[in-house]
DNA sequence: TCCAGCAACTTGAACGATCCAATCCTGCCT
DNA sequence: AGGCAGGATTGGATCGTTCAAGTTGCTGGA
């Protein structure tokens, strides 16, 4: 291992002191054009890079950026978060941040880990993904005046912190404009039980659409956790009540089992699932697809304007999904 | 935000000196067991926790481990990584560990990332994944005296550094002989094209479990790469071809275009994939499942001993995958 | 009695970058 | 020539921790 380039190194080689490179890396401005580019060159020549762990100390920020890896519950969900986070890495890099992983079983011992990684690492910001209604771990951020941005909605109150989101509904309501414009009017939605945000936003939307068209939406949906067997098993149902003639899902995985009870029964009905999933790639599922890079781009942009100082107000982005089409509608 | 607990506060709170405080972190052993608990019980009551920043500064060690993180290429292999990482975030946490991510679109720039990521923040060690025959970054990080484990075998020489595998072979040939139980002889094999230490791997398994049994193996294989058409394609020419009664593929993605090929032309035909994704378990496929978790944890057990100083030579671990039974086989 | 030897703890210095305040130039004006 | 403004450059202090060297107090052997 070579010996270490620090900031004397380059000064020496420069012929310059310690502070005049600082400058050059953090105010170049003040630092005449010919000095500066002698400086340049020897940091390149010698192939300094300023140490992280001693800035730190001195300025308190660690540009480091946390986010958390959830264990992959259904499987088949677990892609967005993959691609989410490809994006995020890939887009604080370039901002000049590094990412860092941390895992959590419930919010409690987050916060934990929270305190941990701040008073440790002195990370300077928080990505969250899938907050829920009255989420202790926003409090907490908030009330410790740690930046932080989320990808999802807080559903309380839209002004509350900075967060980036996909409009859920918007996308229920294309794949259910998509199915009247085939001339569908009896179209089932199977979605979550109430109470979830993302959940009822989904439900909103293919709500909106039908009531828009002149369709009465009453008893044309179901409720149900998550699930491929839960999916069959509500499809079913709805198929042998209200009897749609396609059906919109708020997820892949009910789709997917809403596929096979559609199979099995009716061979004509279409569904249409949310997520885009690779598993609705490989069957032919038409899906709601999320911009999951853009939004990643967009939680970097709007968690690095707060730490730069740029921006002091929460700021928020709500992205538009799209519809892919395949065989499936 | 409440003001910094240091080493010092602790030190005036528990009436000793810094020194002996650093002592009870990391060398409890010399300090005084009543000085101990003193000093032990001001950290909980102030909530002290170690600034790793300035640790790293002394020492320089970082405590942190870097992953790369991939495009989800295919689609349907992403959720493996995404598994992968799950668990080795949550093993390197319980050891101490933390876990930064980096992308790169090659090798080459990746070999510059190691270097960013050495000299800005003193990482403590590399988790690799899909390591290749001749791969120059494990040249590169052996020639630096960069610690790092590998997951997958580097090809050429076994001894060359730490790795943890799964036994691929071992896999498809356990596959192959769950299908040769059911009767079948003729056992086609859907692989990567030759040149590839995991491909070869897993055909070297089907062949040895077809030769054990006295078939010969002869014309019943393809090569191609990974897709679900180019699984379909390969499947159909090998049915029309060697007429096979059974498949073995080489993933998830060329078994489900085999599958869709077999549901054309023969439905009796059984096909086994490989790496147990989503998509298997939502479509039913009979798949070969890699022990991700486990496989994580053992590639931190071997990277933190070598950064403990508890292993001087390369170490190795070869996992065995299971087969998952479904429909299809 | 004296001091070696040891255990338990304390003190000073160092890691590498940044910030602050002081000094040094340089050119320009009177 | 002298003075001065303004910007470029310098030295020293600092962040929180650990390492190395030092201090203290005590025991026990000659």
């Amino acid at each position: 291992m070579a010996e270490k380039v620090t900031i004397a190194t380059v000064a020496r080689h420069a012929r310059v002191s310690r502070q005049t490179v600082s400058n050059v890396l953090n105010a170049p401005h003040i630092v005449r054009e010919e000095t500066r580019l002698r400086v340049q060159e020897a940091i390149t020549a010698l192939g300094y890079r300023a140490n992280q762990a001693a800035r730190q100390m001195r300025t308190g920020r660690s540009r480091l950026i946390a986010v958390r890896i959830e264990p992959t519950r259904d499987g088949i969900n677990g892609s967005v978060l993959d691609r989410f986070l490809h994006g995020l890495t890939e887009t604080a890099e370039t901002a000049g941040y590094r990412t860092m992983l941390y895992t959590a079983t419930d919010d409690q011992r987050e916060i934990v880990t929270y305190d941990d990684l701040l008073s440790s690492y002195e990370l300077d910001g928080f990505v969250l993904t899938g907050t829920d209604h009255g989420d202790p771990r926003t409090a907490w951020l908030a009330a410790h005046g740690v930046p932080f941005v989320t990808f999802g909605r807080p559903w309380d109150d839209p002004e509350s912190h900075s967060w980036v989101d996909v409009d859920g509904a918007a996308g229920t309501a294309a794949a259910t404009a998509h199915l009247l414009a085939a001339g569908h009017r009896r179209i089932g939605f199977i979605g979550w039980p109430v109470g979830s945000g993302v959940g009822d936003d989904r439900r909103a939307g293919w709500r909106r659409s039908l009531v828009a068209a002149g369709v009465e939406p009453a008893g044309l949906d179901r409720q149900t956790v998550d699930g491929i067997a839960e999916g069959e098993r509500a499809a079913r149902d709805l198929l042998a009540g209200a009897a749609p003639t396609a059906l919109v899902c708020a997820s892949d995985s009910l789709a997917l089992g809403a596929l096979q009870s559609v199979r099995a029964d009716v061979p004509a009905v279409p569904v249409i699932g949310f997520d885009d999933t690779p598993v609705a790639a490989a069957i032919g599922l038409t899906s709601v697809s999320q911009p999951l890079g853009e939004a990643a781009a967009r939680c970097v942009d709007l968690l690095t304007a707060v730490l730069d100082g740029t921006q002091r107000t929460p700021d928020h982005v709500l992205l538009q999904p799209s519809l892919v089409l395949r065989h499936t509608a």
